[in-house]
DNA sequence: TCTCCACAGGAAACGGAGGGGT
DNA sequence: ACCCCTCCGTTTCCTGTGGAGA
């Protein structure tokens, strides 16, 4: 009678030992084929504990290639020591996916240096931005010691809002009184430094390295390493570490891909109550990601985003391949009228549907058909298992209007 | 070789919503 | 109460362009 839901789960045995190892934000002890890297980043810190100024670094690498880890691995031990000789050291991380613009980089910067009982916050917004930089700068130099600012994709922020912060960032050293600083910038794309002033560039890029993409092979020490203490002995089948391995290799040898292949299959087996890892849950494992990872993207969308999709759906569901931006377009204005939304230009909905091409939902890329013009190729690229039309529908009701009603569309040529 | 289609995509500016300081 | 700031989605205006067909 009493039965909670939660005792069964609680009774079933587990598979894992220590399921945190297994996360790909976990920071291991050990980071296996990344010996080189580690030695030239700390080559250049080590200064910081000579009392000196390290150079400005930027790492390169596809995503998955250890570059965060690294990082985060190399300037922990770096306090550590500093903290030992009594060297003040603080490394700073700031992940510039989520924080883009100068604004709230520096703003973060500070309030991250705030001491719990200390001076006020700065508030997300409100500030002129040269007085957020103002105490930014005063705050560092209240403290002292070596700031080690990491800008994680660093890419991304240039490409938003410009190089205006690396330029500030890059010349705190000048600002400063006491304190010293030392900018690491992390990047998935190698030319993202074409996009700066070669002013920023060459301060910002004094040492260059690069981390190439794990093979199957190293990712196979990779999960092998992990997997010991996360998981029980003997129960992943002959297989299992290099099936995991050789498909994060396909998708440019990532190891964060490769750590959630592993930990999901697990899950896989633990679910269905088998003993072991096989084969055929790491395939499962696969579908699942791909779906997990996709629907929060669907659902989350703006309504305005979900129209477009839509379109291109309804599109790609008359028949049409290879979809011209015109096409889209036309069958949004009518989705538009029918649910009664102002339709965006169509300056606008290109700039959406390159956005949803960035979210990785379509594929878009640009021909040119000669006389005909030059325009986008769109294709949905949603897998078969999930149900985008259905996942929409549920986030936001009225489209449920748009699915049903009837479409004009444009005649081909 | 030239023309011309059907857009791509950059730049600037707007306006309303977040928030200052005085 | 007033004027200042940033942020974000958007509009307006604009120049650029690959290549089929005349």
């Amino acid at each position: 009678m009493n039965r909670n839901i939660f005792d069964d789960f609680l009774s079933r045995k587990t598979l894992f030992l220590n399921k945190e190892i297994l996360r790909h934000d976990h920071l291991p002890q050990i980071l296996p084929h990344r010996d080189s890297e580690i030695e030239s980043i700390a080559f250049n810190l080590v200064e910081a504990l000579n009392g000196q100024i390290p150079s400005n670094m930027t790492l390169y690498g596809v995503t998955g290639a250890g570059k965060t880890a690294v990082t985060k691995f190399v300037c922990n031990q770096l306090e550590a020591k500093g903290r030992e000789k009594n060297r003040p050291v603080r490394s700073i991380m700031v992940n510039c996916r989520q924080i883009d613009t100068q604004y709230r980089v520096l703003s973060h910067l500070g309030n991250s240096l705030r001491e719990e009982h200390e001076i006020d916050e700065i508030p997300f917004t409100g500030w002129p931005t040269d007085r957020v930089f103002g105490e930014l700068v005063r705050r560092m130099d209240l403290n002292g010691g070596v700031y080690i600012i990491v800008l994680d994709e660093i890419d991304h922020l240039v490409r938003k809002a410009g190089d205006d912060l690396l330029y500030n960032l890059t010349s705190l050293n000048a600002s400063l009184k006491s304190a010293r600083t030392c900018v690491i910038g992390i990047s998935n794309d190698l030319k993202f430094t074409d996009f700066l002033d070669p002013r920023v560039r060459s301060r910002l890029g004094q040492l260059d390295i690069v981390f190439n993409p794990y093979d199957a092979g190293q990712l196979q020490d990779i999960l092998r390493q992990r997997s010991e203490g996360s998981l029980k002995d003997e129960i992943l089948d002959d297989g299992v570490i290099a099936l995991c391995a050789a498909l994060a290799a396909q998708e440019h040898g990532d190891a964060r891909c490769a750590l959630d292949l592993l930990r999901v299959s697990t899950e896989k087996a633990e679910q269905n109550g088998d003993d072991t890892v096989t084969q055929r849950h790491v395939r499962m494992a696969q579908h699942q990601i791909e779906r997990d990872q996709m629907i929060p993207v669907i659902s989350s969308l703006p309504s305005q985003q979900k129209l477009v999709l839509a379109a291109v759906l309804l599109n790609e569901k008359n028949g049409l391949r290879n979809i011209q931006t015109g096409e889209v377009y036309d069958v949004y204005q009518q989705a538009c009228r029918y649910i009664g939304h102002n339709a965006l230009t169509q300056r606008r909905v290109s700039g959406l549907i390159s956005n949803l091409d960035m979210l990785g939902l379509i594929t878009a890329r640009t021909i040119s058909k000669g006389r005909y013009g030059r325009s986008k190729q769109i294709n949905s690229c949603i897998p078969n298992n999930v149900n985008a039309q259905e996942i929409m529908i549920e986030s936001e009701s009225e489209m449920e209007e748009v699915f049903i009603r009837p479409y004009r569309h444009q005649s081909r040529l």
